[in-house]
DNA sequence: CTGTGATCGATACAGTGTATCGATCAGTAC
DNA sequence: GTACTGATCGATACACTGTATCGATCACAG
């Protein structure tokens, strides 16, 4: 072997510029295309061409890429509207909203505490917007919104997961699923519940949430007024 | 080598007997014990005395495992009392006990459809008491207690999480996130978030599930009658 | 030119879910 | 009894994960 044979210099030209926003940018856009479990920290590496060690200068791990991730889509919910009534509801259907074009969210919404300074500033927003209302009633009002919201869109996402998990085709999921229903219900041992499932009206997702919405907020409105 | 030294017969006298349920109690008491990521289908084996792939004859994988885990648990979750509102609000409180007593069931529910036998079970018997409502409203009116109740348990749990993490100590939590957010608030980003957070009231956990709960269950009275 | 402190990333480690496939068994046919 | 068969089981292996360690490399201070 030649002595004289440097290893390659370390053709380090342009080390790729990096932040936190490109790497959260990056691991979102991941998400976004394949899901939450696509994500892992040599990905987002590779993606922005960079070695994945060079990420714990920046993040701490994954677990704060993850909520790094969740405060940023929090940019996009928030409030629109006037009237206590419209704030809120406005805020459940950005939620939602955001949901829709980051599906992950699902999984990770109301998994840990949401402190981040878009989150913040969105609770800022939504507080702000019921102004007059009783102080020691925002939270609980803006809590429980939050909580449908996030329990709804939990079990929108679930069943269209299951939808494409059978392949792809709606139509084959209604059959598929409403054969093994019938099957089971064959058995008699869940007649109220077959009565339902079989005679009721199926709405769809949208009215679904806004069904389950308008009854919380009616309650809210006959509390604290509109 | 001696040729006749034969290895150790096969030394199987009683293969440890297995079945579904078996798996999935032994999963359960993992992720009682030490959360959601302490179960791995190696641990689950080995706290079976079983080798690992000795479980794929019971259960397709982990997803399958997990599904299991969260149905047994429905097993729990029944609704009691009489009277529609008694009904919806004992389901949401049933709920909120399962996840007290099975923490990791707060990052699971609402993340599949369920579909299992105890999950089914479950409907009927709400279905059931919601005798004489509308067909059309009762899938509905569920679905929103149940969207209510596991998004404000998941944050329920995130918050209980977040203090653990913090280390054990709830005053010293309180008093990180306090000056955390008194700091935050001093740069007059949020007046009306911080106004609240500072004159507002601190409700507990209970309080807050029950109020919450009880605005959905005005707006569904309201609209079904009790 | 010579330290020196910071930065970076190759390597390694312990863990994961699960596909593969040879070893081993009970049961049946002769 | 023996020979075959089909089912059962699990050792091994693979690809992948998050991240700790630590030597190599750099820009810069003296």
């Amino acid at each position: 072997m030649l002595v004289w044979e440097r290893p390659e210099p370390p053709n380090r030209p342009v080390p790729a510029p990096l932040s936190r926003e490109l790497i959260v940018r990056a691991a979102i856009r991941l998400a976004d295309a394949d899901g939450l479990e696509a994500v892992s920290l040599r990905k987002v590496a590779t993606v922005l061409d960079v070695r994945p060690m060079r990420l714990y200068g920046y993040i701490a791990g994954k677990e704060e890429l993850l909520d790094l991730m969740v405060d940023a889509v929090h940019a996009e919910i928030r409030p629109v509207g006037e009237g206590r009534r419209e704030v809120l509801r406005s805020l459940a259907e950005a939620t939602r909203h955001a949901v829709h074009e980051h599906e992950w969210l699902a999984d990770l919404l109301g998994g840990r505490p949401q402190l981040g300074p878009h989150a913040l500033a969105g609770g800022e927003a939504v507080v702000a917007a019921l102004d007059g209302v009783d102080v020691d009633a925002v939270m609980p009002v803006v809590a429980a919104v939050n909580a449908y919201a996030i329990g709804a869109v939990r079990r929108e996402v679930a069943e269209r997961r299951a939808e494409r998990a059978t392949g792809m085709d709606e139509k084959r999921w209604q059959a598929s699923l409403g054969s093994y229903l019938e099957r089971t219900f064959a058995t008699g041992r869940f007649p109220a519940l077959a009565t339902v499932v079989r005679d009721a009206a199926h709405l769809d997702a949208d009215h679904t949430f806004r069904i389950g919405l308008d009854f919380l907020l009616d309650g809210i409105e006959a509390r604290i007024g509109r």
